[in-house]
DNA sequence: CCTTGTCCCGACCGATCGTTCGGTTACTCT
DNA sequence: AGAGTAACCGAACGATCGGTCGGGACAAGG
């Protein structure tokens, strides 16, 4: 009775469908026909499992910006050095951006046209800022290096973090993950150039 | 008479003004009533500048386009060791994305809906896969880290660099492109950890 | 059998989309 | 002054937008 199986949508499987094409056709692009196209049923009966466009992306963004905070409450988040709890929120930054990764990426690419987006931007702000502090932290114990801004350094290690979105696709065989996390901290604690 | 001044649009300045509302509101969410707002003259006199908003978007990233493949024409992007042009080439892409923001920006938004939008991203994927070539040559010069794919790491490159149209503002005091260059120049060749 | 509620549909709403058109200003050149 | 034209405008086009509405199909419970 209570989780009986049933070959209908619900909001949650319908928000996968959404999601997708929100991310191919971009949010504003994407009309309601397109939606129910995609997602096998005609335009009305979207509205009897969610409120309406908006809503599928507030739930979207929700999710997506959900398992990003939840990282800061993980135990090797907050206690010991600081350049190792960074390192830390790095590689889970990744985990969670391949994971979610449709959500995220709606995530990355909302402008603020609407209420619902501004305040995924304002909650993207306030997790920018708990790393950006930690990075701080890390610079005045001397584990980072002194001749970049704190305040850049951190734009910047977030614009490679998340230009997975960009490119990451979870079928391609011989990058996982864990494989691409690795080369992020390695890349961004290490950088480029040689190590002889 | 050749160029006599005139206080009315023409087609560069009007893309100037449709180019910044793109970028705040987004390609499909800007509608031409937006435009002749920013623009402060009617929606019909822009077709007479341009033949549409299509247009608009073309002109906008070819001068993008065209800015960043210039750079792979220069003389140190030709000759000298490949570790070095490399160097090279990413400061001028720093140089490039900052001199020409809202174009760039434009160009590293489109989703692929259109022809012009898809004839944009393959230009796009043309220019990731010359400057990919390079850190491959750097690779087998033994220059570069041999432990991180070497499509793996352009593409996380490329993500840090690109990601500047996502901060970057040029009345930011204290923060000129040359900073920039040198801090993204430092962080991906060097990386974040303090080297004593 | 009949009711109840879930799930879905076609038809339609007013609003807005990008674009077109006929016509009016206002400046340039002779 | 008159002709020519670049720049502009309001009104309207068909299409499509996000969303609404009344009702049909179907399974469960009595």
């Amino acid at each position: 009775m209570t989780t009986a199986k049933r070959d209908t949508y619900t909001p949650e499987t319908l928000l996968s469908v959404a999601v997708q094409v929100f991310n191919d056709r971009g949010y504003d692009g994407t009309s309601m026909e397109h939606l129910s196209k995609a997602a096998g049923i005609s335009k009305s009966s979207i509205y009897h499992h969610v409120a309406g466009k908006e809503e599928l992306l507030r739930r979207a963004v929700s999710r997506a910006l959900d398992g990003l905070f939840e990282i800061l409450d993980e135990e090797h988040a907050c206690v010991g050095r600081a350049v190792e709890r960074l390192e830390y929120v790095v590689r889970r930054m990744v985990e969670v951006l391949t994971s979610e990764l449709p959500y995220v990426t709606l995530l990355l690419r909302v402008r603020g046209n609407t209420a619902t987006e501004r305040w995924a931007l304002e909650r993207r702000r306030d997790f920018d800022h708990r790393v950006a502090e930690l990075l701080k932290a890390a610079a005045a114990d001397g584990d980072v290096r002194g001749d970049v801004e704190v305040r850049l350094a951190t734009r910047l290690v977030f614009g490679m973090i998340n230009s997975l979105v960009e490119w990451y696709r979870p079928d391609a065989r011989g990058m996982g993950a864990r494989e691409v996390a690795d080369a992020v901290v390695v890349l961004v604690f290490g950088g480029l150039r040689q190590e002889s």
